[in-house]
RNA sequence: GGUGGGGUGACCGAGUGGCUAAUGGUAGCAGACUGUAAAUCUGCCGGGCUCUGCCCUACGUAGGUUCGAAUCCUACCCCCACCA
């Protein structure tokens, strides 16, 4: 297939495929193939939003076991700007990740920074929190930005509302990002279109550094809806008409409502999607949030908390969570997490991580936020193999009652 | 020995008659964090209790003035600087 001669047409739709292979109940086991790899489901992508997951090298990061890691198109366009990055051969050159990656649109600043925004029909206006400036994402230009980086993985730009938003603001986000997702759509497929075109020429004439910025990018779009369930139902109808996809989000949970909530929006949500597409719960979550979601059929999960938690000396245990600065750890010599195989917890005693807290190490950060991604990456896998084994739901229930038992 | 300055809660350090259990900061303790403006933020931080309040003990020590003192007066102890 690469060995000259014009590249089949398909050969862009086998880049993106998914999967199922296993199913219990609504819980899904699956494999994601991207043009930069395979990703087994279910699975937690740590968050890069500066094109680093903070405090962890890309080395690191693949030792957890994370398939995947995400960028931001908002804050990657303030620094060091996309053509920064597309100049130096995209993403994955500038951060020597070889793997899959996925970038976020910009659609969150929306909500997490409120007040330095402004909405309006053809896009937000941000003032920069770095310089002052203001800078105008509209969903062309977040497609563009995204382009440039070249993530496999491109997400509409969407309006993202609290998760207390009333009926009416809801509405207004659900509608506006159904508009937004058509410019994404047309925008991104022009992008696709041009980088098709290069396919008439045969790969053999083509010098291998355009080989391998061969630009190729998917497009998934956010299902909103805030927590009205008509509205989310709306809201993936209309997301439906607009596809195929080659996966599907769903945003705006994790955003101030309370859990039962969520659940009972993703369970509204699971008969209506796709089988056949990934589907991805943005910004979520905690460690009982990822098992809540597998069990209503999410297949990809993305979360700061992970490395926030462990930068703040919160560390995440099968029996609850750990405050690393607690009095409790001085002098400890037992492991982190005596079940985990991360570096962390295999190397350092308790009692050492609680100093470096205390001293104000970075290093302290650093081991923590590796154990929790690690926790989490492991958590995805155990859930997959118990899929695959038919035993998730009685794996899960007892692991989400032990979870519970002390702390959250 | 003389002169001047000073002794405040674990530490540093404000306060110079009542609004002071005593500003701040540090240390200590606890908590929060969900598509990252966060190595951040919040609370507690003399003791006790029947704990939206009450009672003790507290600003070097001992007295005194005053309705009322960490704040004024006296003596003593200690520390620092300079002079002998």
């Amino acid at each position: 297939m690469r060995s000259g001669g014009a590249r089949p047409a398909y050969a862009i739709a086998v880049m993106f495929e998914f999967r199922l292979d296993a199913t219990q109940g609504s819980a899904r086991a699956g494999t994601l193939t991207l043009p930069h790899g395979e990703i087994r489901t279910p699975a937690f992508m740590p968050v890069g939003t500066h094109g680093v997951v903070r405090g962890l090298s890309p080395k690191e990061i693949e030792r957890t076991g994370a398939q995947i890691f995400l960028g931001n198109t908002y804050h990657l366009h303030l620094r060091p700007g996309e053509d920064v990055i597309r100049e130096m051969g995209g993403l994955h050159r500038f951060t020597t990740w070889s793997r899959p990656m996925l970038t976020d649109s910009g659609g969150f600043q929306v909500f997490s920074l409120e007040g330095l925004r402004r909405i309006s029909e053809n896009g937000v206006e941000f003032q920069s929190h770095v310089d002052g400036t203001y800078r105008t994402l509209t969903p062309e230009r977040a497609m563009e930005i995204q382009w440039a980086l070249g993530a496999d993985v491109a997400m509409a730009f969407d309006h993202v509302v609290p998760g207390q938003a009333p009926y009416e603001l809801a509405l207004e986000g659900m509608e506006r990002t159904l508009r937004w997702l058509d410019r994404c759509r047309s925008s991104h497929a022009q992008f696709v279109d041009q980088a098709t075109s290069v396919r008439s020429e045969p790969l053999s004439t083509i010098p291998p550094f355009r080989l391998s910025a061969f630009p190729r990018q998917t497009l998934w779009p956010i299902v909103q809806g805030g927590t009205h369930d008509d509205l989310r139902r709306r809201s993936l109808e209309g997301t439906l008409e607009r596809g195929p996809w080659t996966g599907i989000a769903i945003g705006g949970l994790s955003v101030g409502e309370p859990k039962p909530v969520m659940h009972r929006v993703l369970e509204a949500l699971e008969p209506v999607l796709p089988r056949d597409a990934p589907r991805y719960l943005m910004g979520v979550g905690f460690p009982a949030d990822l098992l809540e979601g597998i069990a209503r059929g999410v297949d990809l999960f993305d979360c700061v908390a992970a490395t926030r938690n462990g930068r703040h000396g919160t560390a995440w245990l099968p029996t609850g969570r750990i405050n690393v600065r607690g009095a409790a750890l001085k002098g400890s010599t037992a492991p982190l997490d005596p079940e985990c195989d991360c570096e962390t917890c295999t190397t350092y005693p308790r009692g050492y991580l609680r100093h470096l807290f205390v001293v104000e190490d970075m290093l302290g950060l650093r081991l923590v936020s590796l154990h929790n991604v690690r926790f989490l990456v492991r958590l995805g896998e155990q859930a997959r193999s118990h899929i695959l084994a038919g035993t998730f739901d009685g794996w899960s229930r007892e692991w989400l009652r032990r979870h519970h038992a002390r702390g959250t």
